[in-house]
RNA sequence: GGCCGAGUGGCGGAAUGGCAGACGCAGCGGACUUAAAAUCCGCUGGGGGGUAACCCCCGUGCGGGUUCGAGUCCCGCCUCGGCUACCA
């Protein structure tokens, strides 16, 4: 009668772990010998908890921690495995400024929402360490932490983050005064002031996201944004580039990850180069990885916004020039690039002197060349640049050819498009490496030998230098928004109550947000904070300077760059953590979550860390030992065959809560896990969800017995001995699953389980110590129905604890085999052979089966090739 | 354009260089049932031959190669997906 019920089950089993605090884990061994399995941190990218809940991506990540963790404490691991939200973020302001709702409300409600979710699903989250980057109790350390980078500068002697204090002054900045030391010191500071454009919505009266300015409108009401320069602060992260780079190296990260990484970074080497500008004392620095192609420059471009171009402007050129400026400040870097299949750019009107030629060539101005990479300005080698081919082509600028190909080269289809005469000859631009030509004295230098070379007469002649250049740029760390950590900064003002530059830190933390505060567009471009209430906004130092609060917040990324290290100790209220607890559990031992993480909050978090690192606050430099990306899950696939992206505007979403209503929280756990490899993007299908709660259902019946009116064991489970077949089954599944949740493979984990149970499920007699272990195998899976079966089956507590069965592998070990014999490479027969038979014995074994013999029969065999224990082939001829 | 990943039955997928398609879904046939649901049993890559047990051929995106043997390794393509993009 009483049926595989998971809506009974599974309520009963998250009361009784709640209740016990079953997965509440010591922050610290109470004693030695404790966990001699040593220790697992196991960490779930945590969410942000939106108001549309709990979406079928989340528990595929935390179900495959979740299993690690629960295998791992039944092999005696000291198990960290802990939830909380990454809370601050612009829809809870935004929902805020729609409704005047406060954010903490709908944040705390969604918290609410996203904690049930997760709790029905039946993750063994240590639920005491939960934290949440809006607490106050929290983000009080994230201020802390902010200011232990303002305190850092980068010594680059020693390749590390030192206090301020220990920052060299100059004998003249020191002899100006300790105004003029301050402001030094602030020109080191991993954390400093800088203009930055921001993205001002006049409409809105506010300053917007990247992420909520469409082609240049607003994304709510497709207004008109301009692009604005607003003090801001930043962040060195660019000191840190090859110590980022360099630490990559160690990690056991997806490799396509670290390439990412590295990509993001961008580390290039080359050399910059300064051009002399005809008829001036200056020169024009360019950057560029090919200085072997100097011979071949023969024009230069600066970007729009540099700052030489006023003065390389003429009469003649200077409207057209001034023009073309405009129409580039407009255009943000979006628009940029994704127009610009056709170069643009005007002549400046000026010359510079090639170093190495002597010759003069012409200044351009073009919008290809962005300010924020290298110097800002180039040396354009058409020949060997497909753009600077390009640009040279619309404009009709001389190329030179200094690269001769390699004689295989061939121009790849884009390169073909490019053609053009010249000399009565087709040519196409080269960019690779091959031999100088047209280069004077190196004529006949292989492209590496060049670099080298050149590098060194262009020191020698003090016109250039070896020189590297890094993609990533340094990190704008505030926000024009509300729902943002505050700043623990003061500015001092002047007598007219403006700000001077210099800044005061707040010795006592936290800084709160200000209560009673109106956070509704205030129409400028200053952040929401700014009209916060004067005895927030306001104070006079002991010293009598009047200063203002820093009113800009901190971005979204800033509490999700060390919450893992607070799960570590969450409570500690003298420290952001304690410094035993963070030696125990540091570095995170696997890292789960969405790979569009890859590169933003997972270098933020490894540059902090490397800054807490250098500062002596934690042991490890980096904070995440092993990577994995779980891949995306489609929605189910639709007439046309195919999966999308599950979306609201495609009606295909897939709420969780509905799936444990229909079939509960470890069909929903399964079925995640049996779609495919962990790391694969895979389409939902609701039918798959069917399978597994079939099997479920089949381990049910297998072990209860349905027919009875209570709940209670199958009368063919009896505490007997097991055959020799069924212990090999159940040893088998036992190491399979053991071995499969190690390498992540939870969906061959499964059909190994389910192998057993198609077995099991067909004996008259279930051994009770069968029916145990393959309970103890399923549950880190399906926790709520093994726990259940865990107690039919007559033990007192969870089985949470319980050590994971042992395997004892000589036992595993099959007296006889099935082989397939070959002849040619093709199977011709199967043959059951003993699982010791050598090489000689499996060749006359083969060789008396009919089947192989008629194959062999006529023909002469060249060779035999035998694998003892796994096939054998025999080459033959005629 | 660059980087990364993937192409295997009707579908999701499995396969240390050694029996391709485990496991599941869907489908077909059968048992149980007055009937249905649930459950249980059997079949299920394509083609061909045989009354039959069986036998043969083809088959992992395409073209080459290495090897006794390739879904797996190497070279060259094609297609799809993700990220990124005038980075000098």
């Amino acid at each position: 009668m009483p049926r595989y019920d998971a809506a009974r089950i599974e309520p009963f089993w998250q009361a009784h772990w709640d209740e016990h605090k079953t997965f509440e884990t010591p922050t610290l061994p109470e004693r030695d010998g404790e966990y001699p399995g040593g220790k697992l941190y196991a960490l779930d990218m945590f969410p942000y908890p939106s108001g549309s809940g709990l979406h079928v991506g989340h528990p595929e990540g935390y179900t495959a921690t979740d299993i690690v963790c629960r295998h791992a404490r039944m092999n005696g691991k000291h198990v960290l495995h802990p939830m909380g939200w990454d809370a601050f973020g612009l829809p809870a302001e935004q929902h805020a400024i729609k409704t005047g709702v406060h954010p903490r409300v709908t944040t705390k409600e969604n918290i609410d929402t996203f904690r049930r979710q997760l709790k029905a699903l039946g993750f063994s989250y240590d639920w005491s360490r939960e934290v949440a980057t809006t607490d106050v109790d929290y983000f009080r350390w994230t201020q802390w932490i902010f200011l232990e980078l303002y305190d850092t500068w980068f010594d680059p002697e020693s390749g590390r983050g030192r206090p301020i204090a220990e920052l060299p002054i100059p004998g003249e900045i020191e002899s100006e005064g300790a105004e003029a030391v301050r402001r030094y010191q602030d020109g080191h500071r991993l954390a400093y002031q800088h203009e930055a454009p921001v993205n001002w919505c006049p409409a809105l009266g506010t300053v917007l996201a990247n992420e909520e300015v469409i082609d240049g409108k607003s994304e709510r009401g497709n207004h008109p944004v301009e692009r604005l320069p607003l003090r801001q602060w930043m962040l060195r992260i660019t000191a840190y580039a090859d110590r980022l780079l360099d630490g990559l190296e160690g990690l056991d990260w997806p490799e396509s990850v670290k390439a990412l990484q590295r990509n993001w970074i961008g580390r290039s080497t080359g050399a910059e180069v300064d051009f002399k500008l005809v008829g001036r004392d200056e020169a024009l620095r360019v950057y560029t990885t090919r200085p072997d192609t100097l011979y071949g420059a023969t024009y230069m471009v600066v970007a729009p916004e540099h700052p030489l171009v006023d003065s390389l402007v003429t009469d003649e050129t200077r409207e057209a020039v001034e023009a073309y400026r405009r129409d580039a400040a407009f255009k943000s870097d979006l628009d940029r690039t994704e127009l610009s299949k056709e170069k643009t750019g005007v002549f400046s009107g000026s010359h510079a002197v090639n170093p190495l030629t002597g010759q003069p060539v012409p200044v351009w101005v073009a919008d290809y060349v962005l300010m924020g990479y290298g110097t800002g300005a180039i040396m354009a080698v058409p020949a060997h640049d497909t753009r600077d081919w390009e640009f040279a082509t619309a404009f009709d600028l001389p190329i030179v050819p200094v690269v001769d190909p390699p004689a295989n080269w061939k121009p790849s289809k884009d390169e073909q498009k490019l053609a053009r005469e010249i000399d009565g000859v087709t040519r196409y631009p080269f960019t690779g490496a091959g031999t100088a030509i047209n280069s004077g004295e190196f004529d006949g230098t292989p492209t590496g030998e060049f670099k080298i070379a050149v590098i060194k007469k262009l020191t020698d002649e003090g016109v250039g230098s070896e020189a590297v250049n890094y993609k990533l740029r340094d990190w704008l760390f505030s926000r024009q928004h509300f729902w943002g950590e505050p700043f623990p900064l003061w500015h001092e003002l002047d007598a007219d109550g403006n700000l001077t530059g210099l800044v005061r830190v707040e010795e006592s933390l936290p800084v709160d947000l200000p209560k009673d505060f109106d956070f509704k567009p205030h129409g400028r471009p200053e952040p929401p904070l700014d009209e916060a209430p004067a005895e927030w906004l306001y104070k006079t130092a002991d010293d009598g300077v009047r200063l203002k609060r820093e009113t800009n917040s901190m971005p979204q990324w800033a509490g999700s760059c060390w919450y893992y290290l607070r799960f570590v100790d969450p409570r500690n209220g003298d420290r952001f953590v304690g410094e035993e607890a963070e030696k125990h559990w540091l570095p995170v031992d696997l890292y789960i979550g969405g790979a569009e993480h890859a590169v933003l909050h997972l270098l933020y978090a490894r540059f902090w860390h490397h800054v807490l690192y250098d500062r002596g606050h934690v042991s490890t430099s980096e904070p995440f030992g092993k990577l994995v990306n779980q891949g995306m899950i489609l929605g189910e696939p639709e007439a046309d065959g195919r999966a999308y992206k599950m979306s609201k505007s495609r009606g295909n979403v897939v709420n969780p809560d509905d799936v444990v209503a229909d079939y509960g929280a470890d069909s929903l756990r399964l079925y995640e896990m049996f779609m495919g490899p962990l790391e694969q993007t895979k389409p939902w299908q609701m039918s798959g969800v069917e399978g597994v709660y079939r099997f479920l259902a089949r381990v049910w019946r297998t072990i209860t017995d349905e027919d009875a009116d209570e709940v209670r064991l199958n009368p063919a489970v009896r505490d007997v001995e097991p055959t020799e077949e069924q212990e090999r089954a159940i040893l088998k599944t036992i190491k399979g699953v053991g071995d499969d949740i190690e390498k992540l493979a939870f969906n061959t984990a499964i059909s190994k389980m389910m192998e057993f149970v198609n077995g099991f499920s067909a004996d008259s007699v279930r051994p009770k110590s069968v029916a145990e272990r393959f309970t103890l195998v399923l549950a880190p899976f399906a926790p709520h129905l093994a726990e259940e079966l865990w107690r039919l089956l007559g033990h007192q507590s969870s089985l949470a604890y319980e050590p994971w069965p042992e395997v004892d592998e000589s036992k595993l070990v099959e007296s006889t085999v099935e082989i397939p014999v070959q002849v040619n490479g093709k199977v011709r027969a199967k043959l059951t052979v003993a699982a010791a038979a050598d090489r000689d014995a499996l060749t006359e074994a083969a060789r008396s089966d009919a089947a192989v013999a008629r194959h062999l029969d006529g023909k002469s065999v060249v060779k035999v090739v035998a694998v003892p224990g796994r096939m054998i082939n025999f080459v033959v001829k005629g």
